[in-house]
DNA sequence: TGCACATATGAGCACTCGTGCATATGAAAG
DNA sequence: CTTTCATATGCACGAGTGCTCATATGTGCA
């Protein structure tokens, strides 16, 4: 039985090295995981709420200002952001300031954001 | 003039924060190519793919067996992660033998992976 | 208790995206 | 040149997503 590659005659040209790279391929609930964490940084409109946290803590109000969407546009995606530890929040009052879960979440973004930057610079194509 | 808040009564609670963390969150074209990073990173298969290719030089076949998709599927995704500069390839005779683009790629996956793991362990809810 | 305000949630819509099928391109072999 | 095979591309479809509007929840104040 040949499982995926329905044009393709041969299954594998090196086989050996298609299992060891399956071995290293965490498991779905891993990956899917990871993926989920990669999705909630790959919008534009959370990027802005996460770098604007990685330099000042903020209420929703202040957030819609700095995004530019309707508050209730930044309360779903806090609440993203939220169900994955990326940002954490406490009650001032009425308000709910939200910052940076952890200083991990700024590495990440900077990491992204330095990639992004070589391409920027220098991008052969 | 109220931008954004359409419910809100208050455009911002404290100005001066939302104009310093304006001024931290990138151009709107700088913005847009770090969040296409994120988002190939955040798809379960370009994940397989990138994981596997952090381990073994391989090509479309191959990444099609790893993955489980078919091989239109892989030269899809393989196309997006070659436009953003995460993979590279070269020929050998017919085949594409595909690889990271540079160590910063492995870098970003290992810490989206790390990050996802503590919340695997330790996730409270 | 009743009002005002900040945030959260639900529904609906337009849009994007991942995928497979069919097919085109390209490269070696006969 | 023709054939064969690996990879790439165009098209279409189903699923997922980000947004806004309307509304619910919750918090503090008179």
């Amino acid at each position: 039985m040949r499982p995926a590659s329905a044009h393709c005659q041969i299954d594998s040209v090196d086989s050996a090295a298609v299992d060891r790279a399956v071995g290293v391929v965490p498991d779905e609930a891993r990956l899917k995981a990871i993926a989920d964490i990669f999705s909630a940084l790959g919008d534009p409109t959370r990027l802005r709420i996460l770098i604007a946290l990685s330099c000042e803590r903020l209420c929703v109000c202040d957030l819609a200002a700095v995004t530019g969407v309707s508050q209730s546009g930044v309360s779903h995606q806090l609440r993203v952001l939220r169900d994955l530890d990326l940002v954490a929040f406490e009650r001032m009052g009425k308000r709910a300031v939200y910052r940076l879960a952890d200083e991990h979440v700024g590495i990440l973004l900077s990491q992204g954001a330095d990639h992004a930057e070589e391409r920027f610079g220098g991008d052969g194509r």
